[in-house]
DNA sequence: CGACTTTGACCAGCGC
DNA sequence: GCGCTGGTCAAAGTCG
């Protein structure tokens, strides 16, 4: 069960606990109660009746509200322990972000190079994550197959391989590189991945990220405002895109598509296009961030351990978007 | 009443 | 030039 998952039953069951309470709480709460009690005193022999009546519901009542509870609380156990888990990831994360934005910044590297990064949780041990992306630059030109064995040693990675045709610049448009944040660990669920594609031609940049998210509603909260201000149906998609820009700031010129996946419904391909010309809401997403020309800064995001996500910067723009499973961990997707 | 959504119209880019 | 398609505009409608 993921973290949000056990929040949403924690809030169900003391939802649960609530009315429960009610129930065998003070009769005077109920009106509907207040209602029959006031025959009760007119009728004192139904009155009776009633009483022996509401003693056994509340009986088998308080034997669940005891359950409740305790379940309430084993879910508030687990709870802080995946948000100890989650932040010791974080402060991980963050160094792995700084080493990792200086690697992809590095002036001698190839513009045309895809890089990976996967975090995984591996099984919530601590990680050096530090010590090992270090060591992981010392071997980043051998084997991947070393890598991937290092990958499943300590369950985080940096990985860096030469990259031309996958994601395809034929036309010598831009250049793109993909980083994908695979959690190992099934039981979180966690699934990331960015794919960055920078425009050759300096004047002609315009940041562009493709997210995919399994979400049950019409759009993922990613923290930011939008205005919803136009739909299509695009060709080979039975599903409208919507258009929405944003709204947080007066002139904001971040726009964004929202687009229902063909094959799988439940997915979401959420579009982000420009750079955000104010702050970021507290809670804004690391998607929003990313638009704003800074790979590191999404890949230091907490809403990004949810998400699978392709990044261009004037990519082609064609729609044509990572394959593969996505999963928002955000609380309100 | 203001903010937002809906939806048809319009425009630009692209391929033929 | 024409048609197709994606993206945007803007008026009308809706909602809180």
């Amino acid at each position: 069960m993921s973290l949000e998952e056990q929040i949403i039953d924690e809030t169900r069951i003391r939802k649960m606990a609530t009315d429960l309470s009610l129930e065998i709480g003070d009769d005077g709460e109920d009106p509907e109660q207040e209602r029959k009690e006031g025959e009760e005193e007119e009728d004192k022999q139904t009155g009776e009746g009633d009483q022996q009546r509401n003693g056994e519901k509340n009986k088998m009542t308080e034997e669940e509200l005891c359950l409740l509870k305790a379940e309430m609380h084993q879910i508030k156990e687990e709870n802080k322990f995946l948000k100890k888990v989650i932040d010791q990831t974080m402060k991980e994360y963050y160094n792995l972000q700084a080493k990792f934005s200086n690697y992809i910044c590095h002036p001698g590297q190839p513009k045309d190079q895809e890089v990976f990064l996967s975090l995984g949780l591996n099984g919530f041990q601590e990680t050096k994550a530090s010590s090992y992306i270090d060591e992981y630059m010392k071997v980043c030109d051998s084997d991947q197959s070393e890598t991937r064995r290092d990958d499943r040693d300590l369950g985080l990675s940096l990985r860096p391989q030469s990259h031309a045709s996958l994601l395809g610049d034929e036309k010598g448009k831009g250049v793109q590189s993909w980083v994908q944040l695979d959690n190992k660990h099934q039981t979180m669920g966690f699934t990331a991945g960015i794919t960055t594609t920078q425009s050759i031609n300096p004047t002609n940049r315009k940041a562009r990220v493709s997210v995919r998210a399994r979400c049950q509603g019409p759009t993922m909260n990613d923290g930011c405002q939008w205005r919803k201000y136009g739909q299509k149906v695009a060709k080979g998609n039975p599903c409208p895109r919507a258009y929405y820009r944003c709204t947080v700031a007066p002139g904001c010129p971040v726009r964004k598509q929202v687009q229902r996946c063909r094959e799988d419904m439940s997915i979401l391909i959420t579009t982000y296009e420009g750079v955000h010309n104010h702050p970021l809401p507290v809670g804004a997403s690391a998607m929003a961030s990313t638009t704003a020309d800074n790979t590191s800064y999404m890949l230091l995001s907490n809403h990004i351990t949810g998400t699978r996500m392709k990044l261009n910067e004037d990519g082609p723009g064609d729609g044509s978007f990572a394959s593969g499973k996505a999963g928002w961990n955000f609380r309100d997707c």
